[in-house]
DNA sequence: GTGATTTCTTGTCATTTGGCAAGATTAAAG
DNA sequence: CTTTAATCTTGCCAAATGACAAGAAATCAC
C-alpha cells in the first residue's frame, strides 16, 4: 500500500460513510465497492441528465443541489425534484428499465461526488449482497418520500406544503430560484409569492 | 409426479405467466418460484394489511379490487391508490425496513391470489437471480407509476385527472364508490360530484 | 459599472375548489 | 319488503388559485 492510493482512499470518505451508514454494509466491504467508483464534478447549470438520454449513472453526491424536471404538454418547464448532497441520485425508471429518460436533472450549484455505471452497479449487486440490500434500500427510501409527497399533495394546502418545505429544507431557498419552488409544489410562482407574503404577516 | 400436485400447479397459470411477463424469468423457475406461493382470499371489505401491523405478505392478486387508504392528521379517509387484478401488492416500505404500515389495504371486491412472506421473498431473492430482477421490476414500476401520477397532481387540472382516470381505469369506477375516487384524485366529493357533471354536458 | 436579463411581486379579475347543509338516490340490513 | 344507512348531487357562499400584465428588484454578462 502506497500514501498515494492510501490519500485516493481516504477521499472518499463520505462514500463510504454513505455506504455504510443503512448498516447493510461493513466497513471492508464498503471500501471494495467505493474502489468502483469515479470522482465527478458538475458545474452550475450543467446536466446529469438530458431528456432523450439514458440514465447511466449512479451518482453519489456529496456536496451541491440538484433539480430534476420535465416539461408538461404545454411545454412548461416543471420541477420533480429536488436533490441536496449526501443521497445518491438517477433517473429510476431510464436506469433501470434501459429506456431514454423524459426528465432532466440540472445543477443548482456546483456540485461533487462520484459515479459508476449501470453496468459496474449490475456486477456490484452481483457480487456483494449486502449491496443488493443496499441498492434495494435506495430505492425503497426514493418510494416512500415520494408517497409522503402524493399524500402532503392531496391533504395539505399549498401553504402547508410551502411551510414544510421550508422547514425541512431551509438550505435548498438559498439557491433555488422560488419559480421552481413554485412548480414542485404544484402552485404557480405568483401564488407562492402571495403565500409568502401571508406568512410572513403571521410571524 | 402425480396428478393432484399436476393439478395444483395448473392452477397457478396467472401467477407463472406473471412471473415470465417481464422476460427475466424462464417458465421452469417461474414453477419453481410459484411453487411456493400460498392461495389467499379476501373477502369484500376484508383487510389485506392493517394500519399498525407490518406488511409481511407478496400478495400477487389475480382478480378483484383493493383499495389502500391512510388517515391524514384531521382523521379524514384518504385513498392512497387502487388495485386491480395481476399485479403484486404489499406496503413498500413496512414490507422492506420491517416497519408497521401507516397506510390500510381493503378488498373493494372478494379478491383471489397467492402470497408469499418477507422472509420466503429474501430465500428466493438470494437463490435466484432471476428472481432478483423481477423484484426489482416491480419495484422500479411502482415508483415509476407513482411519478407519473405526481406529475399529473401538479400540472393537470382535477377534470383532467379525473377524465384520465376514467379512460385508463374504467373498470374501477364499476366499484369503488365516487368519494373514495374524489380523495385519490386530490378533491373533495361534492367537487368530484360537479366535474362529473361537467363533463356530461360536454359531450 | 452599466445595460440586459431574469426573477419576484403585485394588481385585477375569472375560475376552481372547498365547506357546509339539505335533499335525492342508491345500497345494505334485518 | 321495509327500514336504515351510505352515497351522491346540488345550492350557497367563501377561500384559494390561476391567467395575465406591469412594474420592482435582483442577478448576470460584458
Amino acid at each position: 500500500m502506497n500514501v498515494y492510493i492510501h490519500d485516493k482512499k481516504m477521499d472518499k470518505t463520505e462514500l463510504i460513510l454513505f455506504l455504510t451508514a443503512t448498516n447493510h454494509i461493513s466497513r471492508e466491504k464498503a471500501e471494495i465497492i467505493a474502489d468502483h467508483f469515479k470522482p465527478k464534478s458538475i458545474a452550475r447549470n450543467q446536466f446529469l441528465l438530458t431528456e432523450g438520454q439514458l440514465s447511466d449513472e449512479y451518482f453519489f453526491m456529496r456536496s451541491g443541489f440538484l433539480r430534476a424536471f420535465a416539461y408538461d404538454t404545454d411545454g412548461n418547464d416543471v420541477t420533480t425534484n429536488f436533490y441536496a448532497g449526501n443521497q445518491v441520485v438517477f433517473e429510476v425508471s431510464s436506469f433501470f428499465n434501459r429506456t431514454i429518460s423524459k426528465e432532466n436533472i440540472q445543477a443548482l450549484t456546483d456540485c461533487e461526488g462520484w459515479y459508476i455505471t449501470y453496468a459496474q452497479l449490475n456486477m456490484l449487486f452481483h457480487s456483494l449482497q449486502e449491496f443488493r440490500e443496499f441498492g434495494r434500500s435506495v430505492l425503497v427510501k426514493g418510494f416512500a418520500s415520494l408517497k409522503v409527497r402524493m399524500l402532503s399533495m392531496i391533504t395539505e394546502t399549498a401553504e402547508e406544503r410551502y411551510a414544510h418545505l421550508l422547514q425541512t429544507n431551509p438550505k435548498l431557498f438559498e439557491h433555488v430560484p422560488l419559480k421552481y419552488i413554485a412548480s414542485y409544489l404544484g402552485i404557480t410562482d405568483s401564488s407562492l409569492s402571495r403565500i409568502r407574503k401571508e406568512l410572513t404577516k403571521k410571524q
